[in-house]
DNA sequence: CTTTAATCGAGACGGTACGTCGTGTCTTAGA
DNA sequence: TCTAAGACACGACGTACCGTCTCGATTAAAG
């Protein structure tokens, strides 16, 4: 356990890091086409050929990047009344979408995912991501017996913060308070 | 239907078109990566340079292509009873959905929007002329008296279309009858 | 003679004119590479299918361009005394080589003269121009008798005010009073 | 002579050597217009770029292709009698001057020159190259005090071969052995 | 005073070249 | 070993100009 394979040697390492920061600020500031081996080399004064020995192409290195970008995510929120931490976790999700920083990477994705099942896969881990929380909320509310054990959580939770979701990946419109109200609605209804 | 359609030269017409219609097939075919001048060119046997001429850069080029490729929905179902039509534009939206050309052109659109407000208003146009149909059976229902007046026809096609597109373009997943009922009588519901 | 063809268009006379008046400024102020009928167009505000209506390529307008620039020579100084008119000529020669206007012209002779047979016979026209006034006054002379009958005047033009060109085009260097005297020398040497 | 000689990646030295040896020929054959990236990375089978890597525009290009044109002269003749050497000198100079390659350097040189200083020194740094056998000669008379030292070597060569330079150059006649002859006396004129 | 024919304006089109940027492969040297 | 440095083939970018080609709109001279 403690002996994971950290044993990369340390200058890979740091190339690993300061590239994929840099890919990171290029991909924030400006979208998918500036992730660019050549203004990543220029960003993190790197070698242009550097890059290439990490990732073989443009693909995996935007992939690498998005991966990079996605941060873990802090526990649930866990204070015993679910109805109350349900909210909590889809305020949460409120604020991480409109940190402005989902919109790209979710349609960077998605550009990819259209033409190439690698980028499928990860859009769908980035969108199970956003949502972790409030599926584990979920979960843990069944393991309490306040939700039927046949609710399945994933779906659950994409019915209910899905439409949050929708607002504002599909239709580009903010995201309101109203909505998570709704949303926490959705769920005292099921927990009766 | 006024025949103010330009009296434009056939050649340009022409041009246009198969340099549209190359445009289409690339797109489709391999993402918005390969709409480009010179494979355009090469496609439509035009010379690149009458490419540039048409549209002068990417974007514009891209967003041209993504409007050829839109076409026209028919009119909405008008049978008189509100509910089957509904059910039936939804199954039309889903068919429009599945026939494999929507994800690629939000995709398209969304990678752009992120940092191109021309291509957000064209991702906004988009997705509501996916929900047209919807949205005029709803109209003619609020005009019929079978809704209340006050109910906002975009935002409800949203509410009820909405889990819809979200399951195809969000998450990724296919869409079936059960999600076309489930909305139908969420429709069923405020109708009353 | 009065019934020179003068019949033509005016119209087209008065493109004619405009537009190599608008060559000329490009050729001296940007050189060969400036005489282009879409510049043209441009400056004389002309449509750039009119100037190849008129010339039928770039050869043929940049040859018209220097026709159109040299603009033929007042009449050579006849004052009775052979020499002083020839330090005369030389002078005006003097002056019309540093008015500056020469060196590109030659320059751009010369550089299609290499290649094109046209314009090496352009470059000896334009050449024996330059020199015509001298080549009058040794003629004079030599009618006067002032000079052997069997003096070629075009031989001896060169032979003397040649070096003076030779400075000009040939080597860069600036022409002085003194290359004027000793070629003015060079005529008395050969007077008596 | 030293091993200064750079060690340069022999690829390198191998493509601008294939490179400049395809944009000679064009120079040669077809004139300033033809020293074309483009056509220089047909000719030589190479990538254009990689022709912009070497030489970033059409001017630097050019100046290139003259330089690699230019073959170093052998030594002057030195034969202790300086009257013959240097008529020997002029007879080299008479070849090399008929061997055609010098009308379209000079020509190329002097195009550019009216609007580019560094291709007016380019054409200076060839004229003088073309007599610097001439003018060898010359120097060597001075010091075995054949020639008075206060004659300038340069301003004698182009006094007595000049004339030889303007008949080709200029007025685009063929030289004779009549004007080596001339040269020749005008040398010995001066050499008492 | 019209009518007719030449000329012009406007601009699309297939081309060639420009000079820039990015990609992915490769090789040589240096830490 | 890994990185730096950079050459290379390839291909797209967007621009400029070339010479050809319609098509209308002017305008000239002739009926």
């Amino acid at each position: 356990m403690t002996l994971d394979d950290q044993r990369e040697n340390p200058r890979t390492t740091r190339v690993r890091q300061v590239a994929l920061d840099a890919a990171v600020g290029l991909l924030l500031s400006g979208g998918t086409d500036e992730v660019t081996a050549a203004k990543i080399a220029v960003e993190a004064d790197l070698a242009r050929t550097t890059i290439y020995r990490h990732w073989p192409d443009r693909s995996s290195l935007l992939l690498a990047t998005i991966d990079h970008l996605i941060e873990p995510h802090g526990p649930a929120p866990d204070s015993g009344d679910f109805a109350a931490d349900f909210e909590r976790t889809l305020s949460n999700l409120c604020n991480r979408l409109t940190m402005k920083k989902v919109r790209p990477i979710f349609a960077a994705l998605a550009d990819r995912a259209s033409h190439d099942e690698t980028f499928a896969a990860a859009q769908r881990r980035f969108v199970l991501g956003l949502l972790d929380q409030t599926i584990a909320v979920i979960d843990r509310a069944k393991m309490a017996g306040e939700l039927p054990s046949d609710v399945d959580g994933v779906e659950l939770a994409n019915r209910l913060a899905g439409p949050m979701l929708y607002r504002w990946l599909v239709i580009l419109e903010p995201i309101g308070q109203a909505d998570v109200d709704e949303a926490a609605a959705g769920f005292r209804a099921v927990l009766s």
